[in-house]
DNA sequence: TCGTGCCCATACTGTACGGTATAGTATGGT
DNA sequence: ACCATACTATACCGTACAGTATGGGCACGA
């Protein structure tokens, strides 16, 4: 029955979604998720609430499609952070710094991944969401640390458990910069990244004796 | 003219801010800031909103006293978790322990100091008064593992390096506990705690080889 | 040409909540 | 006896904002 085309829909405004969810990211990340509303959000994107309620449900799945829009660009970055790394070990130094930087220096990083935190007590959308994001940021850098450890240096034992401690303290890091804004300076980034290279591979620094 | 006396006010209610403040911070531990209203908070405490007009002029004042009875709660139950500790060593360890429970099982401890960290992206106030606390809470630490070094273990270089790495990473975990609950097992737990003490004393583990 | 989904705008509703105005009570000083 | 101050309760206001109702234009297929 019917002829054969027309699939079921018809979209021709396909761009819209992404460009909702990339307009939600930016606010939320400038101001936080409670102090963004629907309006801005939809006038950001050169449309109205009514518009924006066609393509999204409600706040939370603008939420949640922003959150992914992060984790999509965080993933693509860091990728074309370490590009440049000849050699594995280098490869996560320049992971390192990367994330270093994002934390330090990147406010709307912060207040982003801060906000989501928040929300993650409180709904488990949420939570997986990050879970899953999480997961990926752990697989990544365990992929690195595993690698940098065949060549060369000796080897902790569980890279993850190495890899968990590194994310954890990154994390901190981030809620700390909040605060002490003096950590951003280069010395005291070049710092943080080496302590935190030493948490991956402990037994490396035995030469060093410089701080 | 007057008399010497009347110096100023004449408090009947002495009671009631701090009364507020600690059913302030149940509340906040248990909701979330912007989850808690000014009527909940009063008849938490016996009273009605125009009651805590009267004691606070606005809710961030009762926020920021909030935060004053969280702090001063976490000293006095980490000064007791560690009072039974013979060594500096041992002292230092218990410190971990508490703060690890603290963070990992303590939901409510984790949804507040979340917060906290929200608010303090976007209001000078809560960030000067999380500050404060963050230099008690690290000179309380530097204090354990100088004293722990004196005796014994060879010496990290920078105690307070290490305790700022030691305590970011701690924060991180408060926020990892919330959507990877696994962590809370004994087990892992114990796994923790050992992997910052091996951060706040690198050379310690030279022994072991196990886990 | 007419209908039928897609996409967008305008206008509106409901409500939650921070804050205020105001009136009443209790207490302690003189 | 009187009054001022400390405190509490009730009722209300203003506003911000998520979500909805509704209608219009536009493409396309019949």
């Amino acid at each position: 029955m019917g002829t054969m085309k027309r699939a079921v829909t018809h979209p021709s405004a396909p761009h819209m979604p992404p460009l909702l969810a990339r307009s939600a990211f930016e606010l939320f990340a400038d101001s936080g998720f409670a102090n963004v509303n629907l309006d801005q959000i939809a006038a950001r994107a050169g449309v109205t609430k009514g518009s924006l309620y066609w393509h999204y449900r409600n706040k939370k799945e603008l939420i949640l499609a922003a959150c992914d829009h992060y984790y999509r660009h965080w993933q693509t970055d860091v990728e074309h952070a370490i590009a440049q790394g000849a050699s594995p070990l280098e490869r996560l130094r320049l992971a390192l710094v990367f994330s270093v930087d994002s934390c330090i220096i990147d406010t709307r990083n912060r207040l982003f991944t801060t906000g989501v935190f928040m929300l993650m007590q409180e709904d488990a959308d949420v939570r997986v969401s990050w879970s899953r994001f999480y997961g990926a940021v752990r697989a990544f850098y365990v992929g690195l640390v595993t690698a940098a450890q065949r060549e060369g240096t000796p080897s902790p034992r569980d890279a993850r458990r190495q890899v968990d401690l590194m994310l954890e303290a990154m994390e901190g890091l981030k809620l700390r910069a909040g605060f002490e804004p003096h950590i951003a300076r280069p010395a005291e980034r070049k710092a943080i990244v080496a302590g935190l290279l030493g948490v991956l591979c402990p037994i490396e620094r035995t030469g060093r004796r410089k701080t």
